[in-house]
DNA sequence: GTTCGTTTGAAACGTATGTTTCAAACATCT
DNA sequence: AGATGTTTGAAACATACGTTTCAAACGAAC
């Protein structure tokens, strides 16, 4: 054949380790031995760890993001209202689920990758996914900002945050969360379980009752400080 | 003097090194030239670095558990009412304002350990921290359980960690989004202001509606919170 | 069947890391 | 002051990593 299924099965091989052990505990022997190919494989098909870091991300993250900005599209020329924060959350986690699994890729290697790219981000992956996804990120970002109660722009900022933090951390710990969970409590919870729990819990936290001074926006001094 | 100060230089420049770059990114060489002591002295001094990573953490969560232990015996011998939600993150809260600051060890440097510590965790420093803080641990989780309203234990338990997440996440970012937060909005926001932030987004999303029993869910429709 | 561009294989390179060694310097106690 | 146990300093060690090299193997075109 002219062209081997050589960079797939490294492609493999590197985004299951990468899910396992993380970017920088993972080396370019573990990688290529699992995979059964040559060590030299990686560098000369993408240059570097690097860019195979990101090309195991631009792999599994295309279909996500382009499912997203269809349904984004769907929801804009039906010509609906605006989607509420439970939509919008809602949203993500049917694109998540409907990610149709690759060989062995099970949802939670798709959801550890996820949670590393914010955790573990060595700079040069997060700027490249900015680039890459930034535009879909930022029309998102709009619908949930518009969803969002009246609040100071600053404190918004801070809770999608913590919305954000939410979801990555929990997304990295999953599978040991997961283990934890049926362990102690017998239910063996999915993680399409897990990602719907969330959205109740984001939601009541994006609502609630402003923490930072009245219904004004902030201008003059902030005293809260003890 | 009989005891040199060369075990609190490599502890403080191991702290502001680690919350600055991470464990593994952060050489012994680099922590012992900055610390202005030899090479051989961490691992004369700790034994190695996994016990550097160690000290480094009980150095400065020994103070804040301890702290945190005795206003829950106050609570407890007060025999006051059982602490609300808001009430047991403001206590939270205000323990790590407490914490004094060493030399040029900010809040922030705080923080963006206690973020690492979980999201970094290399096994060993989460069952060490677990040994040592587990009491204390499970004695605030059970007041927060009991703060929490009835809900399968399950849920509660997913509950605690996103509200996990979201404080380790942002902890670990809190630096990075501090400046991002003052570019957007002109706004200088403090590290206690941010901490205080969260504590209304984390109480309400643990008093959402739950998502678990109620309408049977299981179907591709979503109960939607009303 | 020969040729030529592409891909693989085995080995080496250069660098960085954590750790160990051991003699010199130091502090402490008699 | 001298002996003794502790701490430091400079160097080396062993290992692991990402990357490079280059000859051999391969596939397709002529």
């Amino acid at each position: 054949m002219a062209q081997s299924d050589t960079v797939e099965r490294i492609l493999d091989a590197a985004e299951q380790l990468f899910a396992e052990k993380g970017f920088a505990e993972t080396s370019l022997r573990l990688i290529t031995s699992k995979a059964g190919v040559n060590l030299a494989a990686v560098n000369y098909h993408f240059g570097s760890k690097k860019a195979l870091i990101q090309a195991v991300f631009v792999r599994f993250l295309n279909p996500f993001v382009n499912s997203l900005e269809a349904e984004l599209d769907r929801q804009q020329t039906a010509g609906k209202a605006d989607p509420s924060l439970e939509d919008l959350l809602e949203m993500l986690v049917r694109q998540a689920l409907q990610v149709k699994p690759r060989s062995g890729n099970d949802l939670s290697i798709f959801m550890r990758l996820l949670g590393l790219a914010f955790s573990q981000s060595q700079g040069h992956l997060r700027k490249y996914l900015g680039e890459v996804y930034g535009r879909v990120f930022q029309r998102y970002m709009d619908l949930l900002l518009k969803a969002a109660p009246a609040l100071p722009p600053s404190e918004l900022f801070w809770r999608v945050h913590f919305m954000l933090g939410s979801a990555a951390f929990t997304m990295s710990s999953m599978k040991a969360l997961r283990a934890i969970a049926e362990a102690e409590f017998g239910t063996h919870t999915g993680v399409d379980e897990v990602l719907r729990l969330m959205v109740p819990f984001l939601a009541a936290g994006m609502r609630a009752e402003g923490a930072m001074l009245g219904p004004r926006p902030a201008e003059s001094g902030v005293a809260e400080t003890a």
